[in-house]
DNA sequence: TTTATTTGTCAACTTAACTAACAATTAACT
DNA sequence: AGTTAATTGTTAGTTAAGTTGACAAATAAA
């Protein structure tokens, strides 16, 4: 604070308080809808004035539609105002290690429309061009104009304001920029917005998850353990775009070596490539089958009842709940978020985090946070990649305290 | 963010705008200071008349003054606006385990004068009372009337808004309102501002640290390796006000038991009591003095050259740097600050972190976050103490993206 | 001595929120 | 059926605050 970044200085004046309340106005309306004038008016505490002039500006801008009222109450029938979700849709791509997805959402992230395309990691560039190709073609069969944006994700360390891939070692892509494919062959369709898969995911539980959209401070632990961190409302990114890499802390000082080359990683006792493994040596098993088909295979297998299946999952429950548990301690947030295969044996995993979380807690303090499977209907992070659109339709400036 | 807080909805009108100016004003003068109104119109963007007006204000409020320059340029001579320190004093209480501080500082975190007294984890009222009772002789040795406000500072998990001590372990406290006192007994000086010593100290090196004053996101790790966190120039305070337990972080699975219960806490392996009793073991020695006087003996027997000490602060050297490798990865914050004791052997342990975070890191990443002592002269927390009344000074409303 | 430059103020203008009154509409009460 | 109370949304006028552009004051350099 001491040192002021002068090129970080925001003044106010009356146009940048219009634009704090139509963005206000518009997340009452997105929140709310149908609502009335009158209504966000109290809500908000905007005099009927205001929000009947932000709300003209809104209309001629197509993002809302009025509708009169069907319930009838004492007084006059209000205008109710609903967001225009057919004419503002948005391009969401989600590109994973083995099947990437293209698709159509709606200002509500629900998905209208999506294809499958097979991963191509040795020519990064043919690929994003297909992706294209493949969104051009769900416009067409929609008789989609203009989307408002497009939103991509992937798995891997991402520069997202430069919207550029740092290394992406799933993908085998190191220094790729992808921004300018979009500018050149969609030119009409607002801009991309890029993001990693944790991140992506986690803000599209912000927004959409159903028990902690609205929570100022939650962790998204996703497949693999990379970790989106929300905090205040906003994803934490850290200095080198790295932030939530809990997944390499150190949990066992000397314990078994990590991918990344580290002793005791949270990741080498925790991750479904280790369940995997765990349960292959336990069965003295070799099935060739990827380890996501393999996960869900044992997690079948223990719904079936299968005991080594359970066994081994219960362990890695054990040590999720050690890493989790470790989180809340440094960051005391609000809730902890599961996403990835593994929730699917949320039954056998949640009663072993839970109960290595109390077994480490510090007595009396940390009780409160929540541990919850993702919520999200679509792959989370496919959500996330048009929730990126979203939040920059909905999120402009705003006064903060 | 799909969930709208009612509650949390600021809205724009003429009226905050020009708080969001005046706050913005007052921090160019104080960063600045000397300044003319033409400077400041320069830096922020605003117009030299909307300068001239605020500045009206704030001349008015007794904040600044006025005084012609001395360097002479082309163009009429500007008056410079300086900070007003001298009629804008902070009372500041820093409350440690065995020793407490009061003191009066200024706008810029100066300490002006203080007094020293011994900590009775006794009787807690009466103690509080006793600090306020110096207080009220150092104004009127200053001869000062008022104070712009009062901030205290104590090693214990607080609710700051309620300005009540939860827990205070090494102070015997739990459950204590402290708020009421000042209002009851220095009615006249301003509000009182609560919180805890890490708190207290990560804010003190927000404002006034010599390298970390205005970063972004930063980690300050005090005695007893509780630490402090700044997210976005703020502090980040988690669910039930225990964001930055990293302390009891497990960092080995089945290893030493702490005293809170866990086994393989980092606090077991990395802090001052540790670090004393491994040295007690080696040497076969048990003197019967405080553990801040015993590492203290310990720090200076190593900078004298001795063996045995140097070895055992090379070992705390290194968990140091598990911890807070697993912090970087974690957070990937633009700075870790080390506060305490300890760091008056930086020059032993800072290898031994700096080596360890090294060889647990993700090559390529995380590469840039500094590992530096505190910089501040005083006692962090006593600093931290008046920081939290500036703060509220300095920062009102703002507008954010 | 003149010119260019810089500082700070003034009057007029613009934007946008607020106030208060009011028309339109409806349910509920007499 | 007529009246009353409540609710919604609009209009005209007011207020606050930043902006624009002109200008006086003050100084160094030409």
């Amino acid at each position: 604070m001491a040192k002021i970044n002068i090129e970080n200085i925001i003044t106010g004046n009356v146009k940048i308080v219009r634009s704090i309340n139509r963005v206000t106005i518009l997340n009452v309306i997105r929140e709310r809808h149908p609502v009335s004038r009158s209504a966000i008016a109290r809500m908000t505490g905007l005099t009927k004035t205001t929000v009947s002039s932000i709300v003209i500006d809104l209309l001629n801008d197509n993002f809302i539609y009025e509708q009169v009222s069907s319930d009838l109450n004492v007084g006059r029938t209000p205008i109710m105002l609903h967001l225009k979700l057919e004419e503002n849709y948005i391009g969401a791509i989600d590109i994973g290690p083995d099947t990437s997805i293209v698709a159509i959402a709606d200002l509500q992230g629900t998905i209208i429309k999506k294809a499958f395309l097979k991963t191509d990691n040795k020519n990064s560039e043919r690929f994003i061009i297909s992706c294209i190709e493949k969104l051009k073609g769900l416009k067409l069969s929609m008789g989609t104009e203009r989307l408002r944006g497009i939103g991509v994700s992937l798995a891997g360390v991402v520069d997202a304001p430069d919207r550029r891939v740092i290394f992406a070692p799933n993908l085998g892509w190191r220094d790729f920029e992808i921004g300018h494919f979009f500018e050149e062959f969609l030119p009409e369709d607002g801009s991309m917005t890029l993001d990693n898969e944790a991140n992506a995911s986690a803000i599209a539980e912000l927004w959409f998850g159903a028990e902690v959209s609205g929570l100022s401070n939650f962790v998204f632990i996703s497949e693999g353990l990379g970790t989106g961190l929300i905090i205040g409302q906003t994803l934490f990114k850290g200095l080198s775009h790295a932030a939530g890499e809990f997944s390499h802390m150190t949990i066992v000082e000397h314990g078994v070596r990590c991918v990344c080359g580290n002793l005791g990683c949270w990741e080498a006792y925790a991750s479904d490539r280790v369940t995997v493994q765990r349960y292959q040596k336990l069965k003295l098993s070799n099935l060739d089958i990827s380890i996501e088909e393999h996960l869900e295979y044992i997690i079948d297998r223990a719904n079936d009842g299968e005991v080594e299946a359970i066994k081994v999952l219960k362990e890695t429950g054990k040590y999720l709940g050690l890493g989790i548990s470790n989180i809340i301690k440094g960051l005391d947030p609000e809730a902890v978020v599961l996403g990835g295969l593994i929730i699917r044996a949320w039954d056998i995993i949640y009663p072993e985090i839970r109960d290595e979380i109390k077994k480490r807690s510090l007595s009396g303090i940390n009780q409160n946070t929540l541990i919850l499977p993702s919520s999200l209907s679509e792959r989370s992070s496919l959500i996330g990649a048009a929730t990126l659109v979203i939040k920059d339709i909905f999120r402009g400036h705003r006064i903060a305290h």
